[in-house]
DNA sequence: GTCCATGTTCTTTA
DNA sequence: CTAAAGAACATGGA
């Protein structure tokens, strides 16, 4: 059985698939907005539909909302049947209409592995998968691991959605939409954007690089953006986001998808984490200033304030 | 020891 | 009352 190369799951020569050696084990920054979490949907996606659930470990009962909630019990010998991203939300439909989603937070990562691979710590969460008709099939485990434990899985069943307390899909938004979210708030478009329910999926890189694209400074009202500047803004963000998702979301330092390929777009940031140097356009600075208790990024010559 | 970090949610303030 | 600002959550890297 060739199931290593078969579901091709990665270089076994990369380092992530070597025995992890005190001090060899590099750090990883992992960026889950729309792009990203869009990213480990496609990748995960061909390995996992389709096969089924023979093993469940919950390491730790605190990530799963609602507390409690019998997860072995629900997802035991069912089948995956879809997977999905709603926002940043990684959503897993099963062939029983049950569906639960994972929120990959800050640090939170979703993959797939040979079940030979030692186990990170805080790893939270295991699931064992296997062939659905083949017997005596070679066993996969998608881990969720996330040190910082922003993020966690949600159970939803049959009856809750996953667009609970989301704002439309940036991908799929009309400008006419776009206006109407953002005529509701006076803050600033920086802080409204970051905002999952006016619009769902960005997060501060996109942010910064969509209103850099379109030309508009962070600090502007919301809700005093010409139409013309909403126009522009909306082909922006859908510009930045599918630019992003074709080369794989963004990775700073050593981040590997659930394939164990990087991501490419960090290298195309014009400004996010740019402070002090200088504008891809006009030379001038990047400016870092902070917003909503968060570090913004722009460029004080091609976003004009106001 | 210090500061900083991709996200969300709760609490405090105006 | 509501909107907005701020703090909190937990961990690790620089």
């Amino acid at each position: 059985m060739t199931g290593y190369t078969l579901y091709n799951i990665g270089n076994p020569s990369d380092a992530r698939y070597s025995p992890k050696l005190p001090g060899h084990c590099k750090p990883s920054k992992y960026m889950p907005e729309l792009p990203e979490v869009e990213t480990v949907v496609r990748t995960l996606c061909p390995l996992l539909v389709g096969k089924r659930i023979s093993g469940v470990r919950l390491e730790r009962s605190d990530i799963l909302t609602p507390t409690g909630t019998d997860l072995a019990g629900h997802l035991l010998l069912r089948t995956v049947a879809d997977i999905s991203r709603r926002g940043k939300r990684i959503v897993i439909t099963l062939d029983d209409g049950n569906r639960f989603y994972v929120h990959l937070g800050m640090t939170g990562r979703l993959t797939f592995e040979t079940c030979d691979r030692p186990i990170e710590k805080h790893t939270h969460l295991i699931l064992e998968v296997r062939e659905k008709e083949v017997e005596s099939a070679v066993p996969f485990q998608v881990r969720f691991r996330d040190p910082r434990r922003f993020g966690g899985v949600w159970w939803l069943g049959r009856d809750l959605s996953p667009d609970d307390g989301m704002g439309p899909e940036p991908l799929s938004l009309r400008v006419s939409r776009l206006k109407r979210q953002l005529a509701t708030t006076g803050r600033s478009i920086k802080t409204a954007l970051l905002d999952q329910t006016l619009i769902a999926g960005l997060g501060n890189i996109y942010v910064d690089e969509s209103l850099f694209a379109a030309r508009i400074h962070p600090l502007v009202p919301a809700n005093r953006l010409t139409d013309l500047q909403i126009a522009t803004l909306n082909r922006a963000i859908k510009g930045i986001l599918r630019k992003a998702i074709n080369h794989r979301g963004s990775t700073l330092r050593d981040y590997r998808d659930a394939n164990g390929e990087s991501g490419g777009f960090q290298l195309r940031h014009k400004v996010y984490d740019r402070a002090g140097k200088p504008c891809r356009l006009c030379k001038g600075e990047i400016q870092r200033i902070i917003l909503g208790g968060r570090s913004t990024h722009y460029c004080p010559n091609c976003q004009a304030e106001i």
